[in-house]
DNA sequence: TAAAGTTATTAAACCGGTTTAAAGAATCGG
DNA sequence: CCGATTCTTTAAACCGGTTTAATAACTTTA
């Protein structure tokens, strides 16, 4: 710990010959202390390269300067997700421009997803939080509302006064699926994501939805409901077709899933868009590299980062928040794996 | 702000009839508190639903309980790099575990990227920190090692002193390169990332000791200076099939690269891996994923993460680091883009 | 020139914990 | 039964800043 020992404002002060108020208001630009005196006290601080000691400030104004974002799943999970890295990017890049920092919580294991939110509620380590979509049945999401941090939620939620930042998951699973009906297919699957997840659940439904408007049956066979994962996508299409159900079409509730299927018709000699068409969700990179290319539907998932740092900020500043629920749409994209053949 | 307005341990000690003094020896289990009390204060804790104040705490002890991981790069470049979400993956693993949180601290633009250093010298918000590998003409480095901080670098660096995580690029790159020479190749391109960085360096000496020992001349002109992303290999491809040099293998300095270059072969009818053999680096899940699917050399990343994790914990915690440098090994992955035609 | 008004500076309180040193109470040994 | 030990408890200092209220110094004004 060489030079920066610690130098402290008492030093700045006494070398200065004033005191420590007056060091810290020619800090702070307080008009009160004396032009001379500022000056002066700015090149002792300059000479003694004195820097506050951010831990003394906060104690005393009890802003943390940094806001936690909290994802009830391991660290596995987050970052197998690419969905999350974009997500990060869009934050960290309001937060920088803050001067905020932004604190990560994940839980240590599957069973105790308490504790991403324990470690934020409880250590007050953060001024406010944003909270990443859960299982509608997670008891903490209340906890957090009602602990009366400033929050924003990703995603849809019916309490109308929590902040949230959503996707069309509806609307965007609407065009997906009417896409493939537009083509001619007439049986499509749909592999959702956990249907304790609000997203999936919306998905669902804009699929439902499709399929009603153009007089197509749904049938309950059809959907197979996995965890969002490459491998459970993989696991989906192997048991479609080892259970020979009759399709032409998938829809996957995201793009990993997607590949995954993508990857075991690729195995077992389906061809991809002649005898399958598939769609996914998301738009992450990857949706664009693999052969056939991904149609799918995209998210702006960096501007999602963007607008729920950029709300909390708001909040955090005692701004007044226009828009409580903020909506950003999403859009088809047209590739290889369902062109017209 | 609702019930845990502030429920300070001065309240608890009033209600408990005692001390704080007493309350916060007896949170501590200080073998001096008689048991009685201590149950009692414990009760009224509960009672309360106290929880400590973290700054308080860390107000005295002077320990903030967090590390930074400093990538003097923009969120932008970071997320767009599979590489770090592994890295990341490990490291809040590890940090879990020791109840640390993890500060991430980017640069906002190209142009400053002082200020990823200075948000954590200055501001001293964490215990210690993990230093992505950088530029070997970043001068920031050195201020980082001199400030007395606690560091862990990433990659490889010539200070003895210093405590390192490195892959071994070198070697990794001597593999790649061989096994593209007993496929029978003789041409082979390097497309390197930027050669002020030491691992580009690495890789390609690796790449030149491999074609020197198997007596094939390196040629300066199939080697082509990159930066590392999808974008870049997909021009260096470009390059190579505008200018007509003749070669018949490609090994690209990561994935992204091999993965840019695999796209604008593919457009340009150029078969791999019939008549272009590629092999890339670092074996993210991409490489897995594209058709052919990419030979590469894959790195531990997520073990990178544990281990600088776990070597700044041992430092923190006051113990003897037992190897000031550790290594991790690569190995190779044999798929479709260099598989015997 | 005294009273009132400005301007500049600072002592002291405060944020919420932890820790030290000292005091007070209980127990022990001779 | 008294001095020495041991066990508990607590007052007070401390961490490093910010802010308030009071003081001091300097100008004006009457």
């Amino acid at each position: 710990m060489k030079e920066n020992r610690k130098v402290t404002i008492r030093d700045v002060a006494k070398l200065a010959g004033v005191s420590p108020a007056t060091v810290s208001l020619a800090l702070g630009g307080d008009a009160r202390v004396n032009e001379k005196t500022r000056i002066h006290v700015l090149e002792t601080v300059e000479k003694l390269q004195y820097t506050p000691n951010e831990i003394g400030r906060i104690m005393r104004s009890q802003k943390i300067g940094a806001i936690a974002f909290i994802i009830p799943n391991t660290s596995q999970h987050v970052f197998s997700h690419p969905y999350f890295a974009q997500l990060l990017e869009g934050m960290t890049e309001v937060l920088n421009r803050y001067s905020y920092n932004l604190l990560l919580s994940t839980t240590p294991s599957e069973a105790e997803e308490a504790v991403a939110y324990d470690k934020i509620l409880r250590n007050r380590r953060a001024d406010g939080i944003i909270l990443s979509s859960a299982s509608i049945n997670d008891r903490n999401l209340l906890r957090v509302v009602e602990s009366g941090f400033p929050v924003v939620y990703l995603g849809r939620w019916l309490h109308p006064d929590v902040l949230t930042v959503e996707r069309d998951d509806f609307g965007g699973a609407y065009q997906a699926t009417e896409h493939l009906i537009r083509l001619g297919r007439k049986r499509i699957v749909h592999i959702s994501g956990p249907l304790d997840h609000q997203e999936a659940l919306d998905r669902l439904e804009g699929y439902k939805k499709a399929l009603n408007d153009n007089e197509i049956l749904f049938k309950s066979n059809l959907v197979i409901e996995k965890d969002f994962s490459r491998a459970a996508g993989y696991e989906a299409g192997l048991q479609l077709l080892r259970e020979k159900r009759e399709f032409d079409a998938v829809f996957a509730g995201n793009d990993l899933m997607a590949i995954g299927v993508l990857k075991v018709f690729k195995e077992q000699g389906v061809k991809v868009p002649q005898d399958v068409s598939i769609v996914g969700f998301d738009d992450i990179e990857m949706a664009s590299v693999v052969s056939p290319m991904l149609t799918t539907v995209h998210q702006p998932m960096k501007q999602i980062g963007v607008l729920a740092a950029e709300k909390l900020m708001a909040v955090l500043n005692g701004q007044e928040v226009a828009e409580v629920q903020s909506k950003v749409t999403t859009e088809l994209v047209i590739r290889e794996s369902s062109e017209i053949n």
